[in-house]
DNA sequence: CGTCGCTTTGAGCCATATCAATACGCGTGG
DNA sequence: CCACGCGTATTGATATGGCTCAAAGCGACG
């Protein structure tokens, strides 16, 4: 099996078929085997890697093909009409990228590597029907769908009702938890993001960021020097995620039988 | 064709297929006719109607099937340790509930009832193997699901950007729209949700909320009373929306290479 | 070795949460 | 049909977390 090699030119590349790629285990090919992975095996395109700052797609681009972050990162985000941009997830190795412009099919989000980036290009025209004749691909593609909905989901309550310091403690637990899946240090891993992608993402400001990093390494929850960071005391972040700080109500909504 | 009746009980219900409801364009059916709609149509059960605030599921809950919302409205949402609600979603007639619960075989939200609401259930393990043999169920699915999370992107951004006044005018300018796709006015509705709902879904305290109503109608973009809203002025609400209301940076995150 | 962009730090203010109390509707029971 | 009571909504007063503006460090890169 050839290293990854660095210098990969835009011809067809066999290399890190799905069979022998270590994120077998969380990527689309999940379940799948022998002949059948094979099928999918053909369709995939791997492109030349994406440079810090490229786009995979902008907003509004037709919608060909799912991406798979092969190694890298990639940030989604809109830009609404005032130029704000607003960070809606990060993607990692293994995850899928485009899913949301299925329904559509045009992208309703820009997706730009955040640092040098590789990815496993999926034409869609040849997934869906890849879909019909091979039952695990079917049902992986929904689950890392669904997936993704939670993922959002998660988001959401964090954005609805976490104050500042939870917010960022929930994301670096939540990032941990991903390194580890994947195999690397749960404790010490390397921010991808910048603080303003962070801070977008988090729905704070640049400052309240950077100023939460200076606070918990003075509290002894973490170290951090730029983009390293090493969780000290998960436990104590834990805490801060989940019991501190809140917002709005505690009375529960309408309705009438429990 | 019966006519939509009130009591119904909890039998075989042949009433309301697919093919004669009026919801057909937006739900699962789209796109599919004949015997494999017929097929489709086998496997749904219509129960009997929840009544306001019963529990279509709870967090936590096996998944065994996805909801259609057939009447009524549904409100999904999370109860964190502290017992504090985060509402994440409201389902209108049309609309799938329970996506989320695919990957993990468990629902990560829970569902109940806005107000008196009639589903029909699609029990998931009939429904997916039926999507490898209909293309169009296969295609709506994923449709369905991709849509909901760009729902789940614009509520992030909603979150994330705006401000009390704008996320509750981009609330209404796009339930507005919700109830124009299925043929009812644009400009006056029923707000299914109590205040409490609305501020949690908003991220906002339910003062806030009360006191943005109050406002806004003041001047002159809307009346409210109660649950009845008339948007006045829907071009005004846009601009506030759009334009208005920012949080945080306008300037550009990591990236070289535009 | 200088420039540029990202990050950090500081000071002040504002939007929105919180706390507190009243008003209103609706469902219930007399 | 009306009075009562509770839950929901509104309104007011105050506190504060996090945003804004401003400026200085600090690396990275050419």
């Amino acid at each position: 099996m050839p290293a990854h090699s660095t210098q990969i030119i835009d011809l067809q590349q066999v290399k890190v078929a799905c069979r022998s790629c270590t994120l077998h285990e969380l990527c689309l090919p999940l379940g799948i085997e022998g002949e059948e992975l094979e099928r999918l095996d053909r369709i995939i395109r791997r492109r030349r890697p994406l440079a810090r700052g490229e786009h995979l797609f902008r907003r509004g681009d037709a919608f060909r093909a799912l991406y798979a972050v092969r190694s890298g990162a990639v940030k989604t985000y809109t830009l609404d009409e005032g130029g704000r941009e607003q960070v809606t997830g990060f993607h990692l190795p293994g995850e899928l990228v485009g899913l949301d412009a299925i329904g559509e099919g045009r992208h309703p989000l820009a997706a730009r590597a955040l640092e040098r980036t590789s990815v496993c290009e999926i034409p869609f025209e040849r997934l869906e029907p890849l879909t019909a004749e091979i039952p695990g691909l079917r049902r992986q593609l929904l689950r890392l769908m669904s997936r993704e909905l939670v993922e959002d989901e998660a988001h959401l309550a964090l954005l609805g009702q976490r104050d500042a310091e939870g917010r960022l403690a929930a994301f670096l637990l939540s990032l941990s938890q991903r390194y580890a899946r994947r195999g690397f240090s749960a404790e010490e891993f390397r921010l991808p993001m910048s603080r303003t992608d962070l801070a977008s993402y988090l729905g704070l400001a640049v400052e309240t960021v950077s100023r939460l990093f200076t606070r918990f390494q003075a509290e002894g929850l973490l170290e951090a020097e730029r983009k390293r960071v090493r969780l000290r005391d998960p436990g104590g972040l834990r805490a801060l995620a989940v019991g501190a700080g809140a917002r709005s109500s505690s009375r529960h909504g309408s309705g009438a039988s429990c």
